[in-house]
DNA sequence: TCTGGGGTCCTAGGACCC
DNA sequence: TCTGGGGTCCTAGGACCC
């Protein structure tokens, strides 16, 4: 018998900052997105007195912010990602059937383990993590990853602790489960189902007319169905190469001129051919998109191009010649820009790279950005960068409330007064 | 009157996740 | 004044092939 196990992280980025400031455990505490914009994570001491709202803007939230005494803090990203690795070293100890998530959790996956104290078990895991790392989680375990998610939510509600293996007692959750909480359905799946008379979990699992969630809710839907009923669908996967990347922002002000934009496309391009090459793979194609703000009253254009390589690439300086050739193209002036990005799209290993039919050699700079990769990594990034990406840098993200980087960075230490 | 059938590949768009 | 960033999977439909 298989059984899944979901842990994860209690308020994750606001819980990596408290480990570092203990007077402000107990406290609320809110962790603000990228150029602080809006808040995006909250202890539970915050969503008690009334936060709790996934991505609502920072300057609407400020009075009561102030009013309840709140911290907060801007995302340090470095951080979060260097406190997540700990927390998923130390759930590798538990099994060796493992599955990073998300930065903030991890399935868990016990074969063989059936004379199992489950609920002793999910303790200790959650006594280890806290011990080792001070980040506080909550563990779910069933019998496939769709209930092992709803285990954990029920964990959450309750000791921190939930194991539902018996068909009674899963039965029992899923009758007062909503069907927008499960993993897998979003909004407009549960409009859709609403529609149908399904309201929870448990009207989900045993409506028959299996082809019509099928037709509405695609395969994908259909899974969801059969994991509610106990039918393991969804394996535990291992980590493969990103299909996809790219880097993207939204600007600390404005930006009118095509100047700018450059300037910020290439840091963009830098930041994502960087990607490609950590993970030894080439992109055969680019497209770059530029916005104005959807929440402004002002004139919008939302502009994106694409252009082809004739062969793969994750040369820096190819990307970002090719980054600004779309933009040449799809640059409209006069707006107000606040967001644009670069995506890498088909993406392959760089061992399957294939020459073009008119090259006899790869003539991708190779050695320049092997050493700039090295320099920067010895020496933090962007010591070394092309000229494009600009010196004044404008367009810059916001971060007024960041923390340092205490598990990364020599001279960012926590300090422990004499 | 009446215009094939079967297949692959690619892409854009929708939906969802944290 | 002020609203995140980075992904995945699925499907329909078009282009193209013989």
């Amino acid at each position: 018998m298989k059984y899944f196990c979901l842990v994860d992280c209690n308020s994750f980025y606001c819980s990596c900052e408290r480990v570092w400031r203990p007077e402000i455990r107990g406290k609320p505490v809110i962790v603000l997105s990228n150029n602080d914009g809006c808040a995006i994570a909250f202890t539970k001491e915050a969503k008690a007195i009334g936060f709790g709202q996934m991505c609502e803007p920072y300057f609407q939230l400020k009075d009561r912010i102030k009013k309840y005494k709140v911290k907060v803090f801007s995302s340090n990203y470095t951080l979060y990602d260097n406190m997540s690795k700990r927390v998923m070293d130390t759930l590798r100890q538990f099994t060796p059937d493992l599955e990073i998530y998300s930065v903030d959790e991890a399935f868990l996956q016990f074969e063989g383990f059936d004379h199992y104290d489950f609920e002793k078990y999910g303790k200790e895991i959650r006594s280890e993590v806290l011990s080792a790392t001070g980040i506080p989680v909550g563990v779910g375990i069933s019998t496939t990853k769709v209930l092992s998610k709803i285990a954990n939510k029920m964990a959450k509600k309750n000791s921190g602790v939930w194991i539902m293996t018996k068909a009674a007692e899963i039965d029992q959750v899923l009758k007062n489960f909503p069907i927008k909480d499960i993993w897998g359905i979003g909004h407009r799946s549960a409009i859709k189902l609403n529609t149908l008379g399904i309201k929870t979990a448990y009207e989900f699992k045993t409506f028959k007319n299996e082809a019509l969630i099928q037709k509405l809710l695609t395969k994908t839907g259909r899974e969801i169905q059969e994991e509610l009923r106990g039918v393991s669908c969804l394996s535990i996967e291992s980590p493969e190469d990103k299909k996809n990347t790219g880097s993207s922002r939204s600007f600390g002000q404005p930006v009118y001129s095509k100047g700018e934009l450059k300037e910020a496309l290439a840091h963009f391009a830098t930041h994502a051919s960087l990607k490609l090459r950590r993970q030894k793979s080439v992109c055969f194609s680019l497209s770059i998109f530029i916005h104005t703000s959807p929440f402004k009253e002002v004139p919008q254009y939302f502009g994106e191009g694409r252009y082809n390589f004739s062969t793969g690439t994750s040369d820096t300086l190819k990307i970002i010649r090719a980054a600004h050739e779309v933009l040449d193209e799809i640059y409209r002036p006069g707006f107000e820009y606040k967001k644009a990005g670069v995506l890498l799209n088909h993406i392959v290993p760089k061992n399957e790279n294939q020459l073009d039919l008119f090259q006899s050699h790869l003539d991708d700079n190779e050695k320049l950005n092997e050493v700039v990769d090295l320099i920067n990594k010895k020496y933090g990034d962007h010591t070394i960068k092309s000229a494009a990406c600009g010196v004044s840098q404008d367009w810059k993200t916001v971060a007024n409330y960041k923390s340092q980087k205490y598990t990364t960075n020599w001279k960012e230490l926590l300090k422990v007064k004499p």
